[in-house]
This record gives C-alpha cells, sequence and structure tokens, in this order.
DNA sequence: CACGCCGACTAGAACGTTCTAGAGTCGGGT
DNA sequence: ACCCGACTCTAGAACGTTCTAGTCGGCGTG
C-alpha cells in the first residue's frame, strides 16, 4: 500500500465536489459562509477521499500555529505524569502539544533546538538544566515557561511546586508522630535541593529543635541513600544517637535508605521513620509503601499551559513565578515515635 | 520581549546580505553552487539576525519532512527507555522524530490523529492496542511498524521481542537452578501474554515437565501479582504442594507478588524464586532486585527505524516481522532449589 | 422598478521555503 | 577570435492552505 500517488489535497476535495477551492477551505474549519447542502456535499468528499488537512501549509498561512513545545526528560517518571496533565490542559486551551525528549545521548539543547523549527508558540521546559542566560536568550524569541525550578530573570516563567514547603510539611508530619531527632538526607546541588534543605532547616527551627538539625550529604540515586543510610547509623549527628526519622531528598534515595535499613535489622517504621520526595510511581509499590511529598501535577501543568498561554495572546500576568502547594502522602514508612 | 514583530525569513536574510532568495536558500541548506565569500557572508547575516528556518515551509515545498512519527505510552517505564534508542537511531538514520504520547485520558486514535496533522513520513506504534483493521487502514497512508506486539496483516510491519523465547529462558534458568515445580502468573489478554504464556509451557514440555504446567490467571498490575501469589500459596497447582519458582508476565505484577509472599514469611529465592518480564528500572531496585528477561532496547529500536525508512524510500524488504532475542538479567529473586 | 443588502460563492494573493530553468561571467582549449 | 564548460547566481513557479476582496443572484423595501 502506501502507493506512490500523491495525498488529496483540498483542491481534490474541492474538484470533486464541483466548489472552489476557498470554499471548501471555509467547509472544512467549519467557518461561516456556506450553505448547508452544499456544506455537506464537501464533507462528504472529503470523508470518502479521505482527506487530511495538511496543517504545515495551514499553519504557514495563517501564522498561528496553537502548538505548546514541551521539552521533557525520558528518565524522569514524574515527567510522564506530568505529561498526562499538560495533554489535559493543553487541549482544553484550545492548544496542541509537541515533545521533544531528553534521553542520556540527547541533551537540552538538542530537545529545544528541535522544537524550535516546529515554530511553537511557547516552550514549556520541565526541570531544565540550561543556564539562566540561555532561557534569556530563547525568550528572546518566544514566551518560556521553566517548571520545577527557581530561575531569576524577568523575562522567564516559573511555575513549581513549593519544595521549601514540602519539606516544612515532612517534618510537621513527623514532629505530629513524636519525632524529635529528625535528619535530612539532601540532594546537594541538584535542582529542588537548597529549597528542600532550607524547608527542613526552617521547619526543623520552628519546632525548637535547632539543635537536632542534622543534613546528611545524599544525591538523587538509591546508591546516594544507600551511602546516607550507613552515615546514619553511625549515628554522627545527635551526639551518638541514631535519628529516629529522616527526610529524604527524593524516593529513589528514599527507596535505597530503606533498604540498607531493612537489611541491617532495622524496623520501619517501628525504628526510624522515612518521608520521601516526589511521589514516584515506585513509591506506591506496596513493598515500598513510601511515605512522600507529592507535587500536584494536574495543577502544576494547568498553571504552565496558562501562563504560557497568557504570555501567547499578551495577556498581562500578575506573578511571574506561580508557586504550588505540595502534598504530603502518607503511607507505610513513616509512624510515631515510640520512647 | 518576543515582540509582535514578524521573525526574520529567509528573504530578509536574502536582502541584507545583498543576493537573492534562491542563493540564500542554497547556502542555508548547505547546498553546492554558492561562492565560498558569499556563503560566508549569507550565514553571518543569518546568524546576525537570529534567522531560524521555518520548516513547516521548507517541508510544504520539498514534500519530504524526514520526520518519524512515533505514539507511547506514557504510562509504560520501557517505552521511556526506547524512546532514548529511538531518538539515536533516527538520528543516524538522518530522521526526526517526532512524538505524541497516550495518557490515561488520551487514548490511542487521538494520539495518532495528532500525527497525522504532521505529515511524517512513517508511523511507529509503541504496544498498539489499536485492531489490526484499523492499523491496516492507516498502513494505506503511510508505512506503519507495530512495536511489542504482534499484527497478522501484510501492510503492517512489526518488530518485536520473541517473547515465548522470553518466557522460555526464565524456565530454562529455573530448570537449571533445580527447579520442577514451576508456575506461571500469566497476562491475560494483554499484548505479548499469549506469547509469553505458550512459551513457558513449550519450555516446561521441553524439560519434560507437562505434569507441573499450572498457569496462574493474572495481569499487568501489582494487584494482579497480589492476588496470584494468594491463589498459589493455596496450592492448588500442584496436587496440594506449593510450587518452588514463578515467573510472571510482567515486572509490576512481579513485585506485588514477592511482596505478598515476603509478608508471608516466605523467603525470597530461598523458599521460592520469582522471574518478572521487562526489566522495569524499578526492578533494579535493590529492595527489589528482581531477576527478569529484557528487551533489547536498542536493537528493538534500531529495527524499527530501519524497517520504517525502508518503507519511505521503498527499499524491498525481507521480511515484514523482525523478531529480536531476548535476555535474561539474573538478579537476586532467582535461586537453587533445595529440596 | 430601482435600490441596497445579504448570503453563497470564487479568484487570486499570500505565507516562507525549495526547485527548475536559465542568465551571466570567467578561463582555457582550439 | 571563438566556443564551451564550469561556476555563481537569479527569476519565478510551486507546495497546500487561508484570507481578502470581491462577484453574482435574489429578495425585501420604498
Amino acid at each position: 500500500m502506501q502507493s506512490g500517488e500523491r495525498r488529496t489535497t483540498l483542491a481534490d476535495v474541492a474538484a470533486e465536489a464541483g466548489v472552489s477551492v476557498a470554499l471548501a477551505s471555509i467547509v472544512m474549519r467549519g467557518a461561516a459562509g456556506a450553505g448547508a447542502a452544499t456544506r455537506q456535499r464537501v464533507l462528504d468528499v472529503a470523508q470518502r477521499l479521505g482527506y487530511q488537512p495538511d496543517s504545515r501549509a495551514r499553519l504557514l498561512r495563517s501564522g498561528r500555529t496553537r502548538l505548546l513545545g514541551v521539552v521533557f526528560d525520558v528518565r524522569h517518571p514524574f515527567h510522564s505524569d506530568l505529561l498526562t496533565g499538560f495533554y489535559d490542559a493543553a487541549g482544553s486551551a484550545g492548544y496542541e502539544v509537541t515533545l521533544s525528549a531528553v534521553t542520556p545521548r540527547r541533551d537540552e539543547r538538542t530537545a529545544i533546538a528541535g522544537l524550535l523549527q516546529d515554530r511553537c508558540e511557547a516552550l514549556v521546559l520541565f526541570s531544565p538544566r540550561s543556564r539562566t542566560a540561555d532561557l534569556a536568550t530563547l525568550s528572546a524569541r518566544m514566551p518560556v515557561v521553566a517548571m520545577m525550578r527557581t530561575i531569576r530573570h524577568r523575562d522567564v516563567d516559573v511555575v513549581r511546586t513549593d519544595d521549601a514547603r514540602g519539606s516544612e510539611l515532612a517534618v510537621d508530619h513527623l514532629v505530629g508522630l513524636g519525632h524529635r531527632r529528625i535528619a535530612h538526607v539532601d540532594g546537594g546541588t541538584l535542582p529542588g535541593a537548597a529549597e528542600r534543605r532550607h524547608g527542613y532547616q526552617a521547619a526543623m527551627r520552628r519546632h525548637g529543635l535547632t539543635d537536632f538539625v542534622h543534613v546528611v550529604p545524599g544525591g538523587s540515586g538509591e546508591e546516594d541513600g544507600a551511602r546516607a543510610a550507613a552515615a546514619l547509623r553511625s549515628g554522627a549527628g545527635f551526639g551518638g544517637a541514631a535519628p529516629t526519622a529522616v527526610t529524604v531528598f527524593n524516593d529513589l534515595s528514599a527507596a535505597g535508605l530503606l533498604d540498607v535499613l531493612r537489611r541491617n535489622g532495622f524496623d520501619v517504621p517501628g525504628d526510624i521513620s522515612v518521608v520521601g520526595y516526589d511521589d514516584s510511581s515506585f513509591s506506591r509499590l506496596s513493598h515500598i509503601d513510601l511515605t512522600t511529598v507529592a507535587q500536584d501535577v494536574e495543577v502544576l501543568a494547568g498553571e504552565a499551559v496558562r501562563r504560557a498561554v497568557q504570555r501567547i495572546e499578551r495577556t498581562p500576568v500578575e506573578h511571574r513565578e506561580v508557586v504550588i502547594e505540595p502534598r504530603l502522602v502518607v503511607r507505610g514508612t513513616s509512624g510515631h515515635h515510640v520512647s
């Protein structure tokens, strides 16, 4: 099949229906100005010939593309969730979505360049790692929305979760369960790590637990969490006493930490409570069952689309940065402190 | 920023450089037929004006898009891995990739329709669920490659893993460890489930274990595996004796099964060995550490691209169906049978 | 009956490229 | 001196749409 014949164009449909191309165009895009009978006839012919409008030609002429470009990372499960919400939000705003993936061998520059050619009207970047200056340059060409990360530049919009607040929720939860010796395994220089660390510290101070603040260097991988577990067991932070609870930079690191703890005979949450961050799909596995801080996917996606559309349509915008409230998901790895 | 001014076109560049549009075009696409000095001058001007070619116009004119459309499911982690390989393979074949995602609220039809408008030259569908007839209709319009699934239609190409062989590898591995009472938790009517079930049955027969063949109804979710675990413990299949090993339809189901087993005091792999399927990222978590059957992502992606390109360029094709050998990844959930 | 108006329809330009056909220029071989 | 080929460059059509500016009847109104 897929024969060499030219695909059917609007001209074919028009000829077959015995009308002008212009009228066929009017019918196809549902515009006013065609008689009911003619309209039906054109529609029938189009259907019969299997006519598919050529979006390239259409958009070339009309200037608009109603296309939102999204750069996401295939390695980040959270991005997949966000994508789901993004399609919904874009759809109801009357925009299409075009995707460009970052992979281990395809960097962000390449992914962005791919979208640039597609003439999308705005760029939405999931957890961008580009330098602020590069994003600023980009924003001279089209609206740019950065997600899950702070960018301090007046031409780049930001939609992110309040990560400091997320850590605070985790600490509040643990304090509510009677914990005092709460450690934090951080994410080093990774995006969001500083906010999460500061949130932890602020919450500890607020609860009068300044003396118990203990940050253990971690990272984003399982092995980072495992390493941190070893450091914790040595009990360096609390004058020899092991912490009774830990908040971790992300779920993957938390999983590594959990594993080492359990292997070493610790009962979770009996001996020690663990709270992750991200609500990754695997944290829901009953076997892991991780208490964690969830980002609100629907709202994040919705706000990003809203912001992009506002910029495209030049609607005045109230705040450059939209910060979404996180939500604590209590599962099986956190429990009452028994002294 | 993103001012209302028209974006710079080839005509602008040409005018500024004092050459014709045609020559500017020649320079921009690196074609032969421009003097070195002129070429450099045009390039400089283009750079200075921030010229970005409009792919829509370009492709409208040239007819070709060199675009491969991919439909993937955001929920399937394996698809993310495959995407990585796909970008690589397409890139080195000189093709671009355009993505359309299936999400819980965006079905395959919609995802395909989105790509159709983009005028890609071939469609590659990851684990398509569409009916064969629909795919056949589609293939009248453009080459269609289905992945990870059998399609019996002469116009639809197929690139998939030999799932029967995958199950056989799992069984061979377990038999090699001394197991005889090996059960299979299947995937019902899901794509690939029948092949995996048949592979299990064939391998059991080959090892003379026909009497021990025992298929437990399962599914793709964690809860399916959990349910199957309960059924297994009742020992229905082997005359009251519980199996010493299980092969499971996929990793997620295996994780659910593992969890229930361990919670009920079974030692894995001491009391029972478990083998999953897919090598999902979470199966690598040290906490799960699942022995599983891996699909060769690089090869799958490479073959899919090769096949799509062959169809596009009308190169004769040897086999309609390309079947890739799976690979067993031995981790911690399988061990010697101790009787 | 003339007028204006409205609805149905159309011709042709426009969008930003690529491609075809050909025009000019230069240098070298006869 | 002439021609030829190679090279550089250009004009203008073409791609499949949408949009602008109409044309053409018919009908209600004065």
